[in-house]
RNA sequence: UCCUUGAUAGCUCAGCUGGUUAGAGCGAGCGGCUGUUAACCGCUAGGUCGUUGGUUCGAGUCCAACUCAGGGAGCCA
């Protein structure tokens, strides 16, 4: 029986299979909380319901043995999940000496090192649950369109975009890269089956540390034949709705776990603004408001309020340590007051951390440029405004990948599409249509600075049937990121990696 | 690559302008108490202050370099 079936088993008898998540412990008397993965659930063993030996293999519990516990299920609103066991059996399984992962708060590079035992902790339980959701409901919308899975290569013999950093390999005695993008695949598939997508592993050699950053991502990548920029952008919201409505559906109680204000997705179910370059360009410097309020204004609102929160927190902080040091406290209220002063401190360092950031994002959007593409904090100043994903389309040309299209009416921009995500999260898609035009692909390749020859292949998709066709990207852990509320996308994936970060 | 912040007990942190034997809470071990929700109370153990060099009568504290980590820029999903 697992915990997430209880409903169905009130009033019996029934065996958990699981690892103590948490235990305390009274005078003849041992709670368990326990978790299968499915859920969370409360034991209760006594000497009365299970006896001497049932009383005394619960106290032997550590935190995150492994045990098999028999009991009686009853209802009980004030318990996670909403049921008790009552036990009557108590079966060890494994033992578990010092587990080193503690409820207390943990820094970020200890964690990371007991990655494979911090996934056990409930909120890493409940994103991982939500990523898995947000995995099957893609699957799921393209599938249920008719759109055809394939996988593209990993070892890539070109690069894709030639801008970022790729992974070099030796793949028999000849350089071979990690992918970067299985996007030109696509198109070629696409030209086979009509509608496809890839989901699978990229790889990029960026030297970024940043919250959105890994070296090794997951990337949804649907092309399309026959479908247009704007087609495009509808399959897109499409998606994003499909995914966002079963995520707050099945998910309702990983939500909750995580804490995550889901009015924000709910606003996201209706359809996104649809913005040129040119009018994201005037939000980003101020020039244009969006319902009254203006990006650098709201933005140095902003940096206000972290510094008026700051004085508060150190006020409080200042406050909470005299009381301490002047003595005639419990123990108990001491702890109390020691905790709320570690959390106050966390919270400093990241106002702090956000006073420092802020006037940089400010200069920067005032003195964006006009052509150049967005930087981080250009998206977190105009995505700040808005309280759905936006979509910018329509690039200075001279700035986007080789492979776009340009509008037929001006050819100075490029059909290209980036969507970005609210609440300072910033790019999760990005795609546009390809371009058809053999000529002008083979100038941009040589402008690029590519090798012709790797893309023969990929010409050859214009010389033999082209038709119109678009396709995107999607980022699966910024998606989740964002989804989630995170602070950071190395939480979004079970083993992240990044720059710095190969174990465990 | 650049800018910025940091490294003190198993974990999270304090240690002011250099000064005798480096502190707290959590965790661990032992004991007590309680249908408990990060329970509580008492006791015990636990440290080459990231590394190397320098200044000084004296360095956890000041200086330099390096290593590692957090955040940001660039680049990107």
């Amino acid at each position: 029986m697992y915990i997430e079936e209880l409903h169905s088993a009130v009033g019996k008898t029934v065996t958990l299979k699981g690892w103590v998540s948490n235990k305390r412990e009274g005078k003849g008397i041992v709670f368990i909380v326990l978790r299968d993965g499915s859920g969370y659930c409360q034991c209760v063993v006594t000497e009365e319901t299970a006896g001497t030996a049932g009383l005394e293999n619960a106290q032997g519990l550590s935190l995150e043995s492994s045990v098999e516990l028999t009991g009686l299920v009853i209802e009980d609103e004030k318990q996670i999940g909403g049921y008790e066991l009552q036990v009557s059996g108590v079966i060890p399984v494994g033992e578990s000496e010092n587990y080193p992962v503690s409820k207390k708060e943990h820094g970020v590079e200890f964690l990371m090192d007991q990655r494979h035992l911090w996934l056990r902790s409930t909120r890493q339980w409940a994103i991982m649950r939500i990523r898995n959701r947000i995995i099957y409901s893609i699957h799921q919308y393209f599938q249920e369109q008719g759109f055809v899975q394939m996988d593209a290569p990993i070892f890539t013999g070109n690069a894709c975009e030639g801008t970022s950093t790729l992974f070099e390999t030796d793949f028999y005695g000849e350089p071979a890269y990690l992918s970067q993008s299985g996007q030109l695949y696509g198109e070629a598939m696409a030209m086979a089956m009509g509608r496809i997508y890839t989901f699978g592993p990229t790889f990029r050699a960026e030297k970024s540390k940043t919250r959105r950053h890994l070296s090794e991502f997951w990337m949804i990548e649907p092309e399309m034949a026959f479908y247009d920029i704007f087609q495009n952008m509808d399959c897109i919201e499409g998606m994003l709705h499909a995914i966002i409505k079963d995520v707050l559906a099945h998910c309702a109680q990983e939500l909750k776990t995580i804490g995550r204000d889901i009015s924000l997705l709910e606003s996201s179910l209706t359809s996104f603004p649809r913005l040129t370059y040119d009018e994201a360009v005037r939000i980003i410097k101020g020039e244009q408001d969006v319902n009254g309020k203006n990006g650098i204004g709201s933005l140095e609102e902003e940096l206000r309020r972290v510094q008026l929160r700051l004085e508060e927190v150190n006020a409080e902080i200042a406050d909470r340590e005299t009381k301490i040091a002047s003595g005639g406290m419990k123990k108990g209220e001491i702890n109390f007051f020691q905790t709320k002063i570690d959390a106050l401190k966390q919270e400093k360092a990241d106002l702090e951390e956000d006073s420092r950031n802020i006037p940089q994002w400010i200069r920067s959007a005032r003195e964006f440029e006009y052509g150049n593409d967005f930087g981080g904090s250009d998206e977190t100043v105009i995505t700040r405004l808005f309280d759905s994903p936006i979509m910018v389309y329509d690039w200075p040309h001279a700035v986007k990948a080789f492979y776009l299209k340009r509008n037929p009416e001006n050819p100075d921009f490029a059909r290209g599409v980036d969507v970005l995500a609210p609440e300072g999260y910033g790019e999760i898609v990005g795609g546009g249509e390809r371009e058809t035009n053999v000529e002008l692909l083979k100038a941009k390749i040589t402008e690029h600075d590519l090798p012709m020859e790797a893309f023969e292949w990929y010409l050859d998709l214009r010389r033999f049937g082209a038709v119109p066709h678009s396709g995107f990207g999607l980022g699966l852990e910024r998606m989740v990121t964002w989804v989630c509320g995170l602070k950071h996308v190395r939480e979004s994936i079970p083993f992240p990696r990044m720059y710095g970060r190969l174990k465990p």
